[in-house]
DNA sequence: ATCTGTATTGACGTTAACGTCAACGTAATT
DNA sequence: AATTACGTTGACGTTAACGTCAATACAGAT
């Protein structure tokens, strides 16, 4: 069974650590879309899915628009050959794009070492009778 | 001899591709301090190091205060053992952070090349002959 | 002298991504 | 009937990170 239970705004909200401001904000925006009974939202599991891989977006740094144009990127690629060949150059530009922040990291991460080593130097250094 | 050549505003800018205008803002803000001789501003080499790392923070997702914290981090380690400790739990949470961030990263480039290799599947399967 | 190029300082405008009310509806308790 | 707990829709406020003028200064070439 495809899990057919849904979740209410708070739900959400709580399980990902942000307000319900946020997801009435996301679904505004078109990135969420919930069914609606009345006016109050039920949000499917494809929905908090979804929002997951905003969410995930968001830490990389990227905004709304990026995320959800990735995101549709997902989707089962259909179309015609230019569609495709289109796809693939999206998701080359974006891998690019990845691939640097990565660099950027791993870089940023290095120097964050180098700080580390010099500091329990200098802690050590500071009293030499607990070094390890 | 320790590179005492300096830059003018628009050669920094067009090096780093961005306007004038994001530099004085820099600077406007504390995160760079040319020198300035008049009214002019010259940037020192260290300057021009100091705004890589902060453009290298904005791709990584981070707020100019945040990368200015983290460069500030950078600068060798002094103080006594009080501070040295707590600029230990700085760098362990910023490691925690960007190593998430490295964590969704591959994440997104794994969702990314499932995607790339559907699309290339449908591309051959549109067009047997010319397969590879 | 004037023009061209590059610099400067205000100062207001803009966009994204929400925050923060206020006013209200509704369903279940007390 | 009143409180409590959750939901809703406006609508205005806020912050970061610049963009976009306008008015001005200054140095060198024409």
């Amino acid at each position: 069974m495809p899990d057919t239970r849904s979740y209410s705004i708070s739900d959400l909200a709580a399980e990902f650590g942000v307000t319900t401001r946020t997801l009435r904000f996301y679904e505004e925006k078109g990135f969420l879309a919930p069914e609606r009974r009345g006016r109050v939202r039920y949000f499917s599991a494809a929905d908090r899915v979804r929002l997951r891989l905003i969410l995930r977006g968001r830490r990389l740094g990227l905004s709304l628009e990026e995320s959800a144009e990735i995101i549709d990127l997902y989707k089962a690629p259909e179309g015609g050959k230019r569609q495709l060949t289109a796809l693939l150059d999206k998701l080359a530009e974006r891998r690019a794009q990845l691939e640097k922040q990565a660099a950027d990291l791993t870089a940023t991460l290095a120097d964050l070492a180098g700080v580390e080593d010099a500091c329990r130097a200098a802690l050590a250094d500071l009293n030499p009778a607990r070094s390890r």
